[in-house]
RNA sequence: GGCCCCGUAGUCCAACGGCAGAGACAGGCGACUUAAAAUCGCUACAGUGUCGGUUCGAGUCCGACCGGGGCCA
């Protein structure tokens, strides 16, 4: 029956049945055993799956069939997040409502990951921008509301002006929006904003608790969030030169040690003195108008020429009342920062040494590196911000920088001015609150009403969902939602007047915040979650997903958890206890004779020994093999996974995603590896089909003693099966893939030596335990493969079904062990002891060698290293 | 500019501080075949980016540098 090949395209939609008649992956919440909760980000239905969707599924999918074997109740569930702009250019490219293009990526994305053949829970399926789902989320807004988590203020926003709505910060990326690309422009709006920043401590804090997150998205959530420990200073200005005799300005420093360094003071260009200055100072004003234009972004501040000018005021020193410092306004300092003032040490901050060097102010060293006398120490164009002593600087010279910090704050908090301290410590953070409006159509609807009488009132909860209107239109730009003829019209909840509905969206970064709490009980109609329930699935044992979500994504999500514990929705801080994140899938580019981008559909690739040359399919004109990028459709250097599927099958698609490199780094996609999977899966299936040959009968007992030649196979069946355990439990699904072929490669050559009049029990018993344990390693990753092959082995039950195989450890131990013999670190020998040798009895069995004797020649042994099982040293 | 990750056969990658090779891809030779594909067998190929240090012993630890990537500025 296996001698013919295997039929990826009948064998696949034939188990993917079986698997949903058996409802195989439906979990219960009320299963009594231990729980584990795998869960991949959920896609964006964009339209269809491409590789990283691929990668990304296939490994969530191993862990999860894996734990399911090893008796957990797994939950791996999957929806859709649903909201967002490309509906909403769907609908204005090619007038299709956003429900119906989005309703529509759905079906054909849920049918392109059923045919991968995922253990997945469909009945828990999910989309967030259906009613059922968004209402808890807008009784979460309003929950939220209630518990001091949400705040409605006028604030400067990033707009951008191609989509026409606000964007976070971190959705600005080089200046640019994240999803248009469109340089964004800075305007005042009134905004709802989810107040992150009261945990800021705390999400700060907690990353210290991750430890199986990657060291590399802790620290990046690190650096978001930003905290640093200051000091606030209040400079005594002299009201003489102030526009309105103001008598003080306070600034924010992480950097008091340097005061006696001080050259100036900076003000940001929106900050109350500057405009106070600038009303009565022409040049001034269209100073500030030219920083407007350069944007508040950090990376154009950064880039920008350092620009100031001198508004006349002149501040004191506060060790030094004689000390004056000029107050100038700057392009490069943040309102949104600190207090949106700074003093200016330029001899240890480049950008205020920048500045001065524009200005002619100067600098003075404060801080001296170690290996510099004090007195040769000159700062000309490089600002010196390392460790030192501190020089120039009265009774602080001599102390480190820390010392001199501690007693700066120490002087300024003593010292009392209209009986407030003159410095006061804080811990400053560069996060700062989430801005969640959007003038979009395609979003959660923020549940709020506006009555002019009562002002802003909340949606009653039992009024919630508030449901987007379908009679909508996008021909013209904007939020469709505020120019729709009835929608907004709503009478007050409090007084019952004529009222207005708030037509701002929700970020959808909100939507996917929580998704990972709804999955325990979807079906829920009440409640956003049921506490009992989201708290035995919580946290998510393991989550896997992009890098590129490092920050967003993941702090927000980490945010919502707490906001969701304060208003009593879930019991727990943090919501993924494991995660991982995956490699991208890269492709090699080919540009055709006209210069334009061809993809690999388009090609042929001939090898002619190590040269390849590509040529068009068409003409058969040469093709510029390029670089190995990311899969983009711009460099159509994309691969389609229905084609893949199609083609090769599921199995082989998943097989290759995941071999060869380790599932964190990136993949390139090759013909000549999706050719190898496809290779090992007919030979797996022809060896299936001969170990059935040659295997002894499903549930024999075990013979009392076994050949030689039976313990090797099944010493190596043991051995991967050991192996495996732990490299999928590390997630390291490339070795995974290495131990299945070496333990099919050891079961090739172990039945090349049967011959036909072998008929040995032990034999018989040890190649069908080998061979199912070769099957049950593979069958997480190629799971229809594994059905078919469980079936040829005699087999009635689902492999899907069957319990994890226990490994036998004491198989493995080797009671003879032979080891390397090394003279001065160079192996010269080998000896082979009992494993239960002492280190003397190792040493008495090395000094018989007739090779180690050759090489000391007659020279006394100077050390002798036994490392016991791993390796003998001698020094001579 | 700072921080982080990665540099090992032609390629992708393995190797608790202990014999540099688990696995794959590509290559070469052979078997099967009228021939080819498929399949099977055999096989060459690196001393681990560079320099120094620690150690009985370094791909692995430390320092400096070079190259590639990422994050922050």
């Amino acid at each position: 029956m296996t001698s013919e090949r295997y039929n990826a395209r009948e064998a696949e939609p034939k188990w993917q049945r079986v698997w949903e008649e058996r409802e195989l992956f439906r979990t219960r919440n009320d299963d009594p055993r231990p729980k584990y909760y795998v869960l991949e980000m959920f896609p964006y239905p964009s339209g269809r799956i491409h590789m990283g969707h691929v990668r990304n599924y296939a490994m969530g999918d191993v862990v999860a069939r894996y734990k399911r074997a090893r008796g957990f109740n797994v939950l791996h569930p999957m929806g859709w997040d649903a909201f967002g702009m490309p509906a909403e250019n769907a609908a204005m490219a090619n007038k299709v409502h956003p429900a119906t293009w989005t309703y529509a990526n759905i079906a054909t994305m849920r049918s392109q990951l059923k045919s991968m053949g995922l253990s997945l829970d469909w009945h828990r399926e999910i989309a967030t921008c259906d009613p059922s789902y968004y209402k808890h989320q807008q009784r979460l807004f309003l929950d939220f509301m209630a518990a001091g988590l949400v705040d409605r203020k006028t604030a400067k926003v990033n707009w951008d002006p191609v989509d026409h709505t606000v964007l976070a910060n971190e959705q600005v990326i080089d200046g640019r929006g994240w999803r248009s690309g469109a340089v964004v422009e800075q305007r005042e709006l009134t905004q709802w904003f989810f107040k992150i920043t009261d945990f800021a401590q705390e999400l700060h804090d907690a990353l210290d608790q991750l430890d199986r997150w990657p060291e590399k998205v802790r620290l990046m959530q690190r650096n978001w969030i930003g905290r640093s420990e200051g000091l606030m200073v209040r400079f005594a200005l002299d009201s003489k030169t102030s526009p309105g005799g103001e008598r003080e300005l306070e600034i924010y420093t992480t950097r008091p040690d340097t005061l006696f360094g001080a050259k100036f003071l900076a003000i940001a260009p929106d900050h109350p003195l500057a405009r106070a200055t600038a009303a009565g100072n022409a040049d001034l004003a269209a100073f500030i108008e030219e920083c407007k234009r350069t944007g508040t972004a950090q990376e154009a501040i950064d880039k920008a020429e350092k620009k100031g000018f001198d508004t006349g005021i002149r501040a004191r020193h506060p060790f030094d009342p004689a000390w004056e410092l000029p107050v100038y306004v700057a392009n490069f300092i943040l309102m949104e920062y600190g207090t949106g003032a700074i003093f200016g040490c330029p001899a240890h901050d480049q950008r205020d040494l920048d500045f001065v060097n524009r200005y002619g102010l100067g600098n003075t060293p404060v801080v001296c590196p170690p290996d510099i006398a004090p007195e040769a120490f000159v700062v000309t164009d490089v600002a010196y911000d390392g460790d030192g002593r501190m020089i120039n600087s009265r009774f602080l010279d001599g102390m480190t920088i820390a010392e001199a910090k501690e007693e700066v704050a120490r002087r300024l908090e003593s010292e009392s001015v209209d009986g407030r301290p003159v410095g006061t410590r804080k811990v400053n953070f560069r996060l700062r609150d989430w801005g969640v409006s959007r003038q979009r159509y395609w979003g959660c609807p923020i549940p709020i009403i506006h009555c002019d009488s009562c002002g802003v009132v909340p949606v009653p909860k039992a009024d919630l969902p508030v449901k987007l209107p379908e009679d909508v239109s996008f021909d013209l730009p904007g939020n469709p939602l505020d120019r729709h003829p009835t929608w907004k019209a709503v009478d007050c909840p409090q007084c019952g007047r004529a009222a207005r509905r708030e037509t701002d969206t929700m970020d959808t970064f909100v939507d996917s915040s929580w998704y990972y709490s709804r999955f325990t009980d979807p079906w829920l109609d009440e409640a956003p979650t049921d506490r009992a329930v989201v708290d035995h699935w919580l946290p998510v044992d393991q989550y896997i997903g992009g890098i590129e979500h490092a920050i967003l994504h993941l702090l927000y999500s980490r945010f919502y958890t707490r906001a969701m514990r304060a208003a009593g929705h879930v019991g727990l801080d943090e919501p993924f206890r494991g995660l991982f994140t995956q490699g991208m899938v890269v492709h090699e580019t080919y540009k055709g004779p006209d210069g334009a981008w061809v993809s690999p559909a388009e090609i042929r690739i001939e090898a002619d020994g190590a040269e390849r040359r590509a040529t068009l399919l068409s003409s058969g004109e040469p093709v510029e093999i390029g670089g190995i990028e990311k899969m983009s459709k711009s460099k159509r250097n994309t691969v389609d996974p229905d084609d893949i599927i199609g083609t090769f099958g599921a199995d082989t698609a998943r097989w290759f995603m995941l071999s060869d490199s380790p599932p964190e780094r990136d993949v390139i996609w090759t013909e000549e590896g999706v050719q190898g999977a496809s290779r090992f899966v007919q030979r797996l299936w022809r060896l299936t089909g001969e170990i059935a040959r040659v295997a002894g009968p499903v549930g024999a007992e075990a013979p009392a003693t076994f050949t030689t030649e039976a313990l090797a196979i099944r010493k190596a069946a043991h051995r991967a099966l050991i192996r495996t355990e732990e490299d999928v439990e590390r997630l390291r699904f490339n070795r995974c893939v290495a131990h299945a072929y070496e333990l099919a490669n050891a079961l090739s050559a172990a039945i090349g030596a049967v011959t036909d009049d072998t008929d040995r029990d032990d034999l018989a018993f040890a190649f069908r335990e080998a061979g199912e344990v070769l099957i049950q390693i593979v069958a997480p990753m190629m799971p229809h493969l594994a059905e078919e092959c469980w079936l040829a082995l005699g087999h009635t039950r689902l492999v899907a079904d069957q319990p994890w195989p226990a490994a036998d450890r004491a198989l493995v131990v080797e009671d003879e062990i032979t080891l390397p013999v090394q003279i001065n670190g160079k192996k010269r020998a080998d000896v082979t002891v009992s494993r239960t040798a002492s280190s003397a009895e190792v040493e008495a069995a090395v000094m018989q060698l007739e090779a180690v004797q050759r090489a000391l020649e007659g020279r006394p042994v100077r050390k002798f290293v036994v490392v016991p099982g791993r390796i003998v040293n001698v020094v001579v």
